[in-house]
DNA sequence: CGTATTTGACCTGCGC
DNA sequence: GCGCAGGTCAAATACG
């Protein structure tokens, strides 16, 4: 019972701080709408008249993000608290049933509001919080021995193995753009269908892309975003599926996720970094000087 | 010469 | 307690 409550207080919460920075990404779109001017609205004191609003809006929505997550915060240590047993479940799992669980798509993503099961939910939960594990395929040449996945991230090749299930070894990198990032990514062959590797990563990164150029070579490579439009991806659908069928899969490869929390910093230091919104205000008075100046010519 | 990769040894946890 | 398997370490090696 009392599970179900923080189990809702928490889905809540997460939904209410994607909503948040949803709602602050108006402001942002506003700045790109003049910074192009090819905002419908082209009257300046209508421009500056919901600048004005926007920004007093992004304040108050700033304020409640940080009240939001601080809760979240306390909520969720508060459930960790809660249930020891459950924590000690969740480490103690066999290393076996951890590789099983990857392997069979019960993988994790980033989006922790996503839960479907009841029971032993909140118990996967608490691994959710603390690790991030997600899955790519990606199509490579059969004659390529080398188990090479760009991404646009530096890696760092600290091991290789050869598993029991699969005749390709294994090969494991670290995050090598920042000593402090310890996501970690291993990459195989599938054992199915050796055109295909097979990339895991765990955890998220904590800084920036380094290159997103870098990033783009591996569609040349054969990565396959998950849509044309770019959308913000979700937790794979192939992670409900059965295991080893990777010919299956690949069609349906989707790029790597949008990380929340780096948004939700990017946008909460740009609305308090009170020199960005002087420049901003800066650079919309000058634009909307030189529209009064076109208009009078 | 500095950095990245390779690879055998070692560590850790689980099942029997 | 022992063996197995996955994961990590670190010295040796390769490479630009």
């Amino acid at each position: 019972m009392i599970y179900n409550f923080f189990d809702y207080q928490i889905n809540h919460q997460s939904l209410s701080i994607t909503s948040l920075i949803r709602t602050n990404s108006r402001m942002l779109k506003l700045v790109i709408c003049l910074h192009y001017w090819d905002c419908p609205l082209k009257q300046p004191d209508v421009l500056m008249e919901e600048l004005n609003r926007m920004r007093m809006e992004n304040k108050q929505l700033t304020k409640m993000l940080l009240i939001v997550w601080e809760k979240y915060s306390s909520l969720q240590s508060h459930v960790l608290e809660l249930t020891p047993k459950a924590s000690e479940d969740v480490c103690s799992e066999s290393r076996k049933r951890k590789a099983e669980g990857e392997d069979c798509g019960n993988v994790l993503g980033t989006n922790a509001n996503i839960y479907s099961n009841s029971d032993g939910g909140l118990f996967k939960r608490a691994r959710e919080i603390k690790t991030s594990v997600k899955r790519f395929y990606v199509r490579a040449d059969p004659s390529d021995a080398s188990l090479v996945v760009k991404d646009g991230y530096q890696w760092r090749k600290y091991g290789q193995k050869v598993t029991k299930d699969n005749p390709s070894p294994r090969a494991y990198y670290r995050c090598s753009f920042s000593p402090s990032c310890s996501v970690k990514r291993k990459v195989q062959r599938s054992a199915e269908d050796p055109t295909v590797l097979v990339a895991t990563y765990e955890g998220v990164h904590n800084h920036l892309q380094p290159s997103r150029a870098d990033a783009s070579l591996g569609l040349i490579q054969g990565v396959i975003p998950a849509t044309a439009t770019g959308s913000v991806p979700t937790i794979d659908s192939r992670e409900n599926r059965s295991c080893g069928d990777a010919r299956k899969l690949v069609p349906e490869i989707e790029v790597p996720a949008v990380n929340p929390f780096l948004v939700e910093q990017m946008v909460s230091s740009l609305t308090r970094n009170s020199s960005f919104t002087a420049a901003l205000a800066a650079a919309i008075s000058g634009r909307i000087l030189d529209y009064d100046l076109m208009e009078t010519l």
